[in-house]
DNA sequence: CATTACCTGCAA
DNA sequence: TTGCAGGTAATG
């Protein structure tokens, strides 16, 4: 379930090998509407030739920079990879699209639940997306002033706020269930209630999970991996994600951790650690064990 | 605001 | 066999 971390790590790898390289051809496979309709032909008149100026991300957005004012607008939704492979190896697994560049490798998108897309877009357009989307919480003006002055005026729970991209852009089901754990926060409590004290927390726990991720070089739950085919390393320092399901415990006080449906999506809370209301500190004192998880913090990036 | 559609593999 | 997984757009 690529989110931030796992897209900058995405970015990362394709900026490592395909920076320079030109276009040759594109090969559609199994997914014919992976361009969002554009034909195979129309895709090849308008790419080949093309030289990669540049990868950028946007929240969870991947924008390959082409040297005309075109560029490609990636989003790998929910099961979306993106491999670099020798242009000889046999489709990969739900393969859509093979883009052929000119040093003998493809960048080759695969997507087992066809929901993601490969949008051939005019550079300018990218504005409108830009509008669209709130702020880059590693971004510098993302601070928790910003942060608690959008909180307090909008009204709903707090996990739904984290998840919308307008407001903030690139949290997704993980990381925000990993950051309202490490801030202490419930992720049903209403939003404009949040204290500044406790939005410190919650922008400190957003920025250290999404470091953590990228240093990782992302989650892998199920399927995650870089271009390269290498699974991430970030899903064994997850503290709650995924262990509410099978009956894990809370690293912090050790009571069960709960499972429940927020905004729609299974969310996973410690009721101890994250109380429902109000501002009392946990029970049990996390300032010993709380030390320990913040040394898992990897360097900042 | 919440729910559904989009898809498919896999766990229950 | 059912339903869950979840990012985003569309719909109620």
């Amino acid at each position: 379930m690529p989110e931030l971390p796992e897209v900058e790590t995405v970015r990362i790898g394709l900026e490592q090998s395909t920076i320079g390289r030109v276009i040759t051809e594109i090969v559609f496979q199994q997914f014919a509407d992976v361009m969002g309709g554009l034909s195979s032909t129309s895709a090849n008149d308008r790419l080949s030739g093309q030289m990669i100026l540049g990868v950028r991300r946007r929240a969870k957005y991947l924008i390959v920079d082409l040297d005309s004012d075109d560029a490609l607008l990636i989003h790998l939704r929910m099961t979306g990879r993106l491999l670099v492979v020798p242009s000889a190896q046999p489709p990969i697994r739900f393969e859509h699209l093979a883009i052929v560049l000119d040093n003998g490798t493809d960048l080759r998108f695969g997507d087992q639940r066809k929901f993601g897309r490969v949008l051939l877009v005019d550079r300018g357009a990218l504005v409108h997306l830009d509008s669209r989307l709130g702020f880059e919480p590693l971004g510098r003006g993302f601070t928790a002033t910003v942060l608690h002055n959008g909180l307090r005026r909008r009204h709903g729970k707090l996990k739904n706020i984290l998840l919308d991209q307008r407001f903030v852009a690139g949290l997704g089901n993980i990381y925000v269930d990993e950051a309202l754990f490490r801030a202490r926060l419930h992720p049903l409590r209403p939003a404009s209630t949040i204290t500044l004290e406790e939005t410190r927390r919650l922008h400190r726990a957003i920025r250290i999970v999404l470091r953590q991720g990228i240093a990782n070089q992302g989650t892998t739950f199920s399927s995650f991996e870089n271009p390269y085919g290498e699974q991430g390393r970030n899903a064994s320092r997850l503290q709650v994600y995924g262990k509410g399901r099978t009956g894990g415990d809370c690293p912090r006080c050790g009571n069960p951790l709960e499972r429940l449906v927020v905004g729609g999506r299974g969310t996973t809370v410690c009721p101890t650690c994250q109380p429902r209301h109000g501002d009392h500190p946990p029970t049990p004192s996390p300032e010993i064990v709380g030390e320990s998880l913040n040394s898992q913090r990897p360097a900042s990036v």
